[in-house]
DNA sequence: GACTGATCATGG
DNA sequence: CCATGATCAGTC
């Protein structure tokens, strides 16, 4: 699949995947799928990044590079209510003195999105139950962005003058910082504010299931507790 | 049932 | 090790 071109042929084939379960979706790309569990984490994100021509691979750009547009798929139950949170990239503390929200790749990657809800009943649901529900491209309003912000500068001040293991993932109203590793004992580089160098468990930035159920909401024009 | 900390797969 | 794609699972 070859990338779109521009945003309005990115929205006709995303809403091409619309009432496809995952199982169809991946049986017309002729990829095969591990059952459901531990070992398919993040299988779905990447069948649909294929399936739109994303750029993909693990590289440091948007998923649409040419577009500026950063493509997730969010798992969500009948009502339309987030499953899980929503990694965003991982965390760096080189100068968390001097970083800022408008410099940042977390805003840079949230600027543009478009969110691929998938229906996933329960987590014992097989992939011939998960179903592609209609997309929607999400700019941050004025308030979205001002609630990232916030946390953003509260996290990375947090950092610099406490050092990262000060942050937990209670922090943050819609911005989470938490682990993001292989295992507990994976290690990252980190900064204290004197210069001391040392190393903690890789951190990531993820937004909260309840901020991605709102985003969900308003996209559908009904509020985030309707029936 | 929501949430946090831990974990799984893949490529460079 | 870095990054991408996320979800698991024990605890609150």
């Amino acid at each position: 699949v070859t990338p779109p071109r521009d945003e309005h042929e990115l929205r006709v084939r995303a809403f091409g995947l619309v009432g496809h379960s995952v199982a169809s979706l991946a049986s017309h790309l002729g990829m095969h799928l591990p059952p459901t569990g531990a070992t398919s984490k993040g299988k779905v994100g990447e069948l649909v990044e294929r399936a739109l021509g994303a750029t993909g691979g693990s590289r440091a750009a948007h998923d649409f590079p040419d577009l500026g547009i950063e493509l997730k798929t969010l798992p969500v139950d009948a009502r339309g209510v987030a499953r899980e949170s929503t990694y965003v990239c991982r965390a760096s503390f080189e100068a968390a003195e001097t970083l800022t929200w408008e410099r940042s790749w977390v805003r840079a990657k949230l600027s543009h999105v478009l969110w691929v809800p998938v229906v996933t009943p329960d987590k014992a649901s097989p992939w011939s139950a998960r179903q592609i529900a209609e997309p929607f491209f999400w700019e941050p309003s004025a308030s979205d962005a001002a609630l990232l912000a916030d946390d953003f500068a509260e996290l990375l001040g947090t950092v610099a003058v406490a050092g990262v293991d000060a942050v937990s993932a209670r922090r943050g109203k819609v911005l989470q910082l938490r682990p993001k590793a292989p295992t507990g004992s994976a290690r990252a580089r980190t900064v204290s504010e004197d210069g001391d160098e040392s190393s903690s468990v890789p951190r990531g930035f993820y937004l909260r299931a309840a901020f991605t159920t709102g985003l969900l909401a308003r996209a559908r024009g009904t509020p985030a507790d309707s029936p």
